[in-house]
DNA sequence: GATGAATGAGACTTCATTCAT
DNA sequence: CATGAATGAAGTCTCATTCAT
């Protein structure tokens, strides 16, 4: 951990350090959706960002704070994305179809971001082994999709089901479409996105 | 490399070899499945299965061929637990569903097994990097799964939409119910299991 | 920290390995006599004993355990030359005369010794910063000639002083003795420590 | 390398100059007695003294010349403070029991100094390997306690003893005292003190 | 059939120092 | 006068693998 006076905890020139920060995190990126997470090492991250290493332990307490801000900013920039259509529609059909459209569509066009979020969820993990991050769906997901579910069910958009159950399938769905997309590019997103959303309105409905 | 199963060199004793190995698999689960692919050193393998580093080296050709064994020994013990739930089945939608319900109890039943293929399928690359299993559901089993959704539309079972797609779907949402139950296992399986069958006979019937 | 079979916990080998621990333990005491506590780095160690770095990590636990091994071998060696001197002797007055001769004479014949628990013992610390060893001398050692002063003031050898004070003053006498000849080895060490009786038994007689 | 005062080039302001070296020796000499020779980076010495890094880097040519202007400060210092005490004493023994109590009483009353120039002299060392300063007591302190004693016998005041041979006792005695009480702050130094003046009194009157 | 011992490669991190501003 | 930013060197430690026994 960071003990003497560098930048981690006390930033001095925000405009220089954020872009380092930044050019970091990136790197990281495209480090862990190349070469995934256990071979992911500073090394090469640095390679990648034409860095040396010291320079990520300079504006990082360490590869553990890198990894999480990855994550951070990941989850920060595509959640401003979908926010932003979510507020688009009025009723909790409109805004389910919306949430796994701008899903899709957000890590569709960021396909490195996709791959390392995955990556780095499904095996970060504290000093004492336990996952850093939930490697399913971000609980706030979950709880906004409930939400949704229930407020339909209320309205009499949607039929009676366990709404929590399948917040949690609707998540894991778009989960499953990346994951295939991610795995064989030439899936059409798109497409796969449509038939997901015909799916689970033919579903859920009344 | 060395690919083929058995020690390097002249096999002696065909009966003890294949308990080693079988060992050495059952300690590689429980290790990946506790500490995660990345930490999974030969060193805690050995740990936890009270044997020596070498051993493990003397048995297989190295730590590649070891996890690819342990991935075929949980498909290969998996699909015949399947397989014979299959074959109580005559129409399309009662494999699907027994496909669904027989997945779901193999792995809900050997939870480091599947907290181990998930980690190595997500995780284990060749040399060259490239992930050497699929990350997502097994092409054998959308070939299965498309078959029997093709098979079902045109025996009029099931509505129309493209098959491979919704195969793909299927796999994904099993995929989702194991993995949030693999992370909260408080997460009731069957039930899950129930609603899942639900909606894709709502999602897919005429 | 060691987590793997190594012999560290459980000794497979002992005679190989004891020897393989003392020939490491040799060149530690080499190396912090040559450059000092602060500059003897493993790969320092490794060059003087013709090792490979890795075979310490082997041995040992961490850099920490082996200064540890190193101050616990020199302790025990010297003290069991200076205690077969001691049951020599029988009143207090020559079993601190004892003590003196033959403490400084061990370390006088191994002045790499002496300058390596030097070292250590002022500079090794614990992860939370504290100094591991005492670096005046050993409680123990203050014990035992507290006790030979006691029990000579009660047998009328010695005049009325503070025993424990005056123990302390005599180890750091011969620390002081030392640490003389260990900067200057042209001091004369025995005519150096026949003075240091003659002063101590003027300062201490009835 | 440097090893003038003042900053790289053109001195500018000689008491703002002043103030920050003065300044930064503290900060060493905190942190030096906190954490120990091998641990006081610069980065240490840079928070404890709420400094940056690189204004120790502008003010001294290194840390090696910081280091020595510790040392050059403390033993000023001292000398100032037991110079004044033993001008206040006419005859041989009264200046060496001056010598004494001024030299516990100087050091401690400034325990962090102690510390500090204790761990540097036992450690600081020149490129070459060679410690850069004497271990034990000074050799001006030696001539200085030499020579009152060789004036004492010749006055009469001792019995005949090699005076070197004493004086460099009489230095490690306080050098002892002092730590034993760095170990161990619940000793007495002024009691300590009196027994060590009692102690070579006895030892060395006629 | 089995393994204790050894090792080179590479991991992360800290360090003292430099330099443009 | 001061420092934020950067870096190469070196630190300790873990790793998968090999080999003589």
């Amino acid at each position: 951990m960071r003990t003497d006076a560098g930048p981690v905890g006390r930033i001095r020139n925000p405009i220089i350090e954020a872009a380092r920060r930044a050019q970091i995190i990136d790197a990281a990126i495209e480090t862990v959706a190349e070469v995934g997470y256990s071979r992911a090492s500073l090394a090469q991250i640095a390679r990648r960002g034409q860095l040396s290493k010291s320079v990520i332990s300079y504006h990082f307490a360490g590869k553990h704070e890198l990894f999480e801000q990855v994550v951070t900013e990941i989850y920060g920039d595509s959640w401003a994305f979908i926010e932003a259509r979510l507020a688009m529609r009025s009723n909790p059909a409109g805004k389910i179809r919306a949430y796994i459209e701008s899903n899709l569509a957000y890590l569709g066009a960021h396909r490195s971001r996709l791959l390392a979020v995955a990556n780095i969820v499904a095996n970060h993990r504290d000093a004492d082994g336990t996952l850093r991050f939930s490697p399913t769906a971000d609980e706030s997901v979950i709880t906004l999709l409930s939400d949704l579910l229930r407020q339909g069910q209320l309205e009499g958009e949607f039929r009676e089901f366990p709404p929590r159950l399948v917040a949690v399938m609707i998540g894991q769905a778009i989960i499953g479409a990346l994951g295939e997309w991610a795995a064989n590019p030439e899936v059409d997103l798109p497409t796969y996105g449509e038939e997901l959303v015909s799916l689970f309105d033919r579903a859920t409905r009344r």
